[in-house]
DNA sequence: AAGTAATATGTATCTGAAACACATTAAATA
DNA sequence: TATTTAATGTGTTTCAGATACATATTACTT
């Protein structure tokens, strides 16, 4: 706890006290992102508020003091998920004053992707769901709202940098990922096209085996990564 | 103020008090960016604190409980500028546990895009002076970092959005705006190519006025905004 | 053995980016 | 007044990446 006076001039600094200072609370909500039969799916809770009865939120926490921001999302995703070694992202941070009914708070939202296969990946909670991006209309909080600028953000960035190979297992084959891709961008892509520009990257390596247990001819699988 | 308990419901949240969840100052910094002589510059302060003595840092202030983040930013812009009428966007937060010496303060960054040469634009404080971006080292507590991570934003944006115009007076020509774009992308660019992409975007009228007091062959200038 | 459904691959076309050259204009200079 | 200078203003060619599109192949199913 530090004991020496923040120093910061403004006028409105000026005019109030220390104490009204740390009257704002800080949080971390994540936007954790899995994907199964074809669709994005994110990590829910049941709101425990009663203002938001009914209604589900994203998995948040406030920050404790003596850790870093990061390292509060990083929390918040290991006691929900058990998984410690997941893409987590900061986003935004959203601080409106009549954001959460029960004061002030503001938080900071990430989003990670995770591999809802994973045999690791134990929900902490029943009351934690998977729900299908595309059919959520409404959340507590502002949390619809922080959901849509973590889904355009991941948009954005699924092309430029090799992410995405979080939501699915170690071996896939092109159709998987491909898939995954469209599920995220919510456009079809032609196939053809699709490989020679994955391809290009260099984002992964064929492991030289096929499918198996498909019901048509195997494709190849490959893993994440370069070589 | 409000009275009713704040719940969240983690390990972290449930063997601290209420009281402990107060105990992190937010704040906001403000990259403000102009341009002159061919050089991107940014709004500095000399640093009031021991630790980072003739170092200089951002302009930031906490934020009131009362006052939505956002609204922390124009608020710190107004008072250190007297422009209220700017781009501002936020970037990124940074909430590292000893980014500030003084204390806990998580702080969100934004930059913004001011016409040095505006009449209107008035500094608040001797100690307040623009600095060439491309001669700065060091910064006061994370500055530098924040710094960064706002231009390589605003290099991201600059192309995306008809946002540079806030950098330029209100009648410009197309040699004043391709030196901005080289200015905050580090590039020389082709004067033919420029003006192609530049009109195809549709961001700028036509005035039918030429410059003048120039030595040399007067250009054309333009103002922001289709039509 | 035939049918089905998916894998695997190649080519032609279009669009935007990059490289590049010359005529024009106004001021400065001789 | 003619010449020089330095910038404006424009067009074409080339290249790379994106898009549109068709056929042969393979493994499983019937």
């Amino acid at each position: 706890m530090p004991t020496t006076k923040l120093k910061f001039k403004s006028a409105a600094s000026e005019k109030r006290n220390r104490q009204d200072y740390f009257n704002i609370a800080v949080s971390v909500d994540c936007v954790i992102l899995g994907y199964e039969n074809k669709e994005l799916k994110v990590l829910l809770i049941e709101s425990d508020l009663e203002e938001f009865n009914g209604l589900h939120s994203l998995l948040g926490d406030l920050v404790d003091p003596h850790e870093d921001l990061d390292a509060a999302s990083y929390r918040v995703l290991k006691d929900r998920t058990g998984l410690d070694d997941v893409y987590l992202e900061q986003v935004q941070s959203f601080g409106n004053i009549q954001r959460h009914p029960s004061g002030r708070v503001v938080t900071t939202a990430y989003y990670s992707l995770v591999d809802i296969r994973n045999h690791r990946l134990q929900l902490s909670h029943k009351a934690v769901s998977w729900h299908t991006v595309s059919e959520i209309q409404k959340l507590a909080f502002d949390h619809k709202e922080i959901l849509d600028t973590c889904l355009k953000r991941l948009r954005e960035q699924v092309m430029e940098r090799p992410i995405i190979f979080n939501l699915l297992p170690p071996k896939f084959s092109l159709r998987e990922l491909q898939e995954v891709y469209e599920a995220i961008l919510g456009v079809g892509l032609d196939r053809r096209n699709f490989r020679k520009k994955i391809m290009l990257k260099d984002w992964m390596t064929d492991l030289k085996e096929m499918e198996t247990d498909v019901p048509h001819r195997p494709g190849r699988l490959y893993k994440v990564g370069a070589r």
